[in-house]
DNA sequence: CTTTTCACAGTCGCGCGGATGGGA
DNA sequence: TCCCATCCGCGCGACTGTGAAAAG
């Protein structure tokens, strides 16, 4: 496939490699040209400052995941129209159109597949990457924009790393990254939106390079990024710059362990459409504004390093701060420019550069990018969807003063908690909404429980408002698919010992990786409080149900914190549904049905406004911002948009076992 | 009317300094 | 007595969403 018919007036010089990756694959560019933004008029004269590095930013990148997507359908046709019809029609997220929702966003179905496919041909799918993971046509999907003059022949952006050590060099190519390379428009635009199987698991071949081996990455805080993908995701910015949340997160794998690297992260335009919330969901207003200038790149504070330091750990992005201030970048912070009500896709960058932090010019190959549609966001100065907002309070430990129930999240007595006091670990509690995780035993069988169920909560609390669900039930149901098919991929990840973090950030001890401290993980580091972040992904089960790892360790009354422990036991579907079953039974917590959950049914006044014009729901929604969570919830004027069935609360707890599962010892 | 900005309160982590205890 | 390590409390700053006001 020619990139010229994919991406009409573009000239980029991409590497070779990038082409052949594409026409290696079947599967069609799902860009049309047509809704593609022209960016021709963008201020060349900065493009052309800007770096190499914007050549492989945006043109030699391949958006693996579309690509999957559109692979595993089998059926290029709907996939490729798709996405472009939804746009035409105004692609209002989670709207009322089911059938268009499910199709557009069945990308748990997709990577189900795939996943799937993986798990039982690897013979054969592992050493055809392309048809593991089809990626081809990916870069076709990547707008690479229409000046070919801003993509220079060399990628050198780490050139300006200074060529001294390497500790130094880290920190200072970070500092000069971001004021050397002024990445002054977002490079390149990726469409459609959602295109992508959402898979936590983004690989893109490097063909032809020796040198260079082919990674994996690994989407660590996957769950709840699909939560809240789910509501279509809003990212606050600021004037001063604002922290993602979810913040990303990956683990890598394949890389050479001892080349080193540049990671870092960059957004891109998702889509060519302007948005606003309106009638309780989003709806596009217009085109987007493709002039927008201001860094769109995150370096990894610890760039530049060896493989095997980014494959020991997992790599997290929580420093990344999103701003909507043009002048706002300094050379002390990092922040990337992003313009409000507009959709955005965050991207990973894996560049081999040579041992004092300069880009290895020898092979334009040798460079990677990792997309995960999930981690789609719009930018918002204020939040719109009140489902974001109160996921963020839940979720958010730094938004914890707004639980409403935090105050009697532990008024229970010692023995009846499910999470252990703030004093046993300050941040255990945080994020465990009260009352969801009720009566833990003893540590195996608070891991057997609990992951069914918390995710029954979790699929309970995923209660999507009608008007705003991303992903069909279906698609939930083929993510539990996808989940358990990354067993597939456990190999590689243990292998690599991802046990800690890299970013010693808040989110360092947040991190889904340093969530499985028990035997999970080899060599772990020290990562405190980690699971807490991650209350309903099947991480935050394990933190649910084991607290924390001091409290855990005052049960177990093992020496050492992180002393080998032993692996959970081994997960079927009979278990989990007999556990699942134990857990109805046993739970204190509200009936399924009804107002279970952090998503109450709504008092009648706001039942009234609700069920009024879309303006009446814009406002209730907007306006209402009760915690959930435990106890207190029966009081809560929260509205219930959507209950979720039972059966699907299984199949998602599947799907967080599948996902879990990764991380499992065998 | 929509969007953005700002001050605010609440929570938490980190760093600093003092107190304490053990060993030389 | 001095030195060192550890522990503890306090204060500061970072971070969050809220809600009103300002701006467009």
């Amino acid at each position: 496939m020619q990139l010229e018919s994919i991406l009409p007036g573009a000239s980029v010089n991409l590497p070779k490699t990038f082409y052949n990756l594409s026409s290696s694959s079947e599967s069609t560019n799902n860009s049309p040209g047509s809704t593609q933004i022209d960016f021709q008029d963008m201020d060349r004269t900065e493009a052309e400052q800007s770096s190499g590095a914007k050549k492989f930013l945006s043109g030699g990148s391949a958006l693996i995941d579309e690509a999957d997507s559109e692979s595993f359908t089998g059926n290029k046709a709907a996939a490729s129209a798709a996405a472009p019809d939804a746009r035409k029609s105004s692609p209002v997220i989670g709207g009322d159109d089911e059938l268009s929702s499910a199709r557009r966003y069945s990308i748990d179905e997709l990577g189900t597949d795939r996943y799937f496919i993986s798990s039982t041909q690897p013979s054969s799918d592992v050493t055809n990457p392309c048809s593991l993971f089809p990626y081809g046509g990916q870069t076709g999907s990547v707008y690479s924009g229409a000046n070919g003059s801003r993509y220079s022949s060399s990628l050198h952006y780490g050139s300006v790393l200074p060529p001294a050590g390497f500790s130094s060099a880290v920190c200072a190519g970070r500092s000069q990254f971001g004021s050397g390379y002024q990445f002054g428009q977002g490079p390149g635009c990726l469409y459609p939106s959602y295109p992508g199987p959402g898979s936590g698991l983004s690989s893109m071949p490097i063909p032809g390079s020796g040198a260079a081996t082919r990674a994996q990455v690994y989407l660590c805080n996957r769950p709840l990024w699909l939560k809240f993908h789910r509501h279509q995701t809003e990212m606050i910015i600021t004037k001063q710059g604002r922290r993602m949340f979810p913040f990303l997160s990956f683990n890598i794998t394949g890389l050479n362990l001892t080349a080193h690297y540049n990671v870092f992260v960059e957004v891109i335009l998702a889509d060519p459409n302007h948005w606003r919330f309106q009638g309780g969901k989003w709806v596009t207003c217009g085109k987007a504004d493709n002039n927008m200038q201001g860094n769109k790149v995150y370096v990894h504070p610890e760039s530049p390093n060896t493989g095997a330091h980014w494959m020991r750990q997992e790599i997290s992005f929580g420093k990344l701060k999103l701003t909507n201030n043009k002048g706002a970048n300094n050379n002390n912070t990092q922040m990337i420019v992003l313009q409000s009500l507009h959709k955005y896709q965050p991207r990973l960058h894996i560049v081999e550069v040579t041992e004092d932090g300069v880009e290895d010019m020898s092979s334009e190959a040798k460079t990677q990018t990792f997309t995960f549609p999930e981690n789609q966001f719009i930018a918002v100065t204020a939040y719109q969807n009140t489902d974001i907002t109160q996921l963020k309070i839940d979720h958010n430990p730094f938004a914890k003063g707004f639980r409403d129930n935090y105050d009697s999240m532990y008024t229970a007595p010692e023995s009846d908690r499910l999470t252990p006091s703030p004093t046993d670990s300050p941040r255990s509690h945080q994020i465990v909404p009260g009352a969801r995780y009720a009566m833990q035993p003893f540590f195996q069988d608070q891991f057997v429980n609990n992951l069914p169920q918390n995710h029954r909560f979790y699929a309970s609390e995923r209660a999507v408002p009608q008007t705003n669900g991303l992903l069909s039930p279906q698609s939930e149901d083929s993510a539990g698919g996808s989940a358990s098919a990354q067993r597939w991929f456990v190999g590689p990840v243990q292998q690599s010992g991802a046990s800690g973090k890299l970013d010693l950030s808040y989110d360092s001890e947040y991190s889904a990786s340093s969530l499985l401290p028990y035997g999970i993980k080899p060599l772990p580091l020290q990562s405190p409080h980690a699971l807490s972040y991650y209350p309903d992904s099947a991480f935050a089960s394990m933190a649910a149900g084991w607290s924390s790892r001091s409290s855990y360790q005052r049960k177990m009354t093992t020496g050492l914190p992180w002393s080998p422990r032993p692996s959970p036991p081994a997960y079927t579907d009979d278990l989990l549904s007999s556990k699942d079953k134990l857990q109805d039974e046993s739970s204190t917590v509200a009936p399924t049905t009804g107002s279970t959950g952090p998503w109450m049914e709504a008092p009648p006044v706001l039942k009234a406004v609700d069920s009024g014009d879309t303006s009446g729901y814009s406002m209730a929604c907007k306006r209402r911002r009760v915690s959930p969570g435990g106890s207190s919830t029966d009081a809560s004027p929260t509205i219930k948009c959507e209950d979720l069935s039972s059966e699907e609360y299984n199949k998602e707890s599947h799907k967080a076992m599948g996902y879990y599962a990764f991380y499992t010892s065998p």
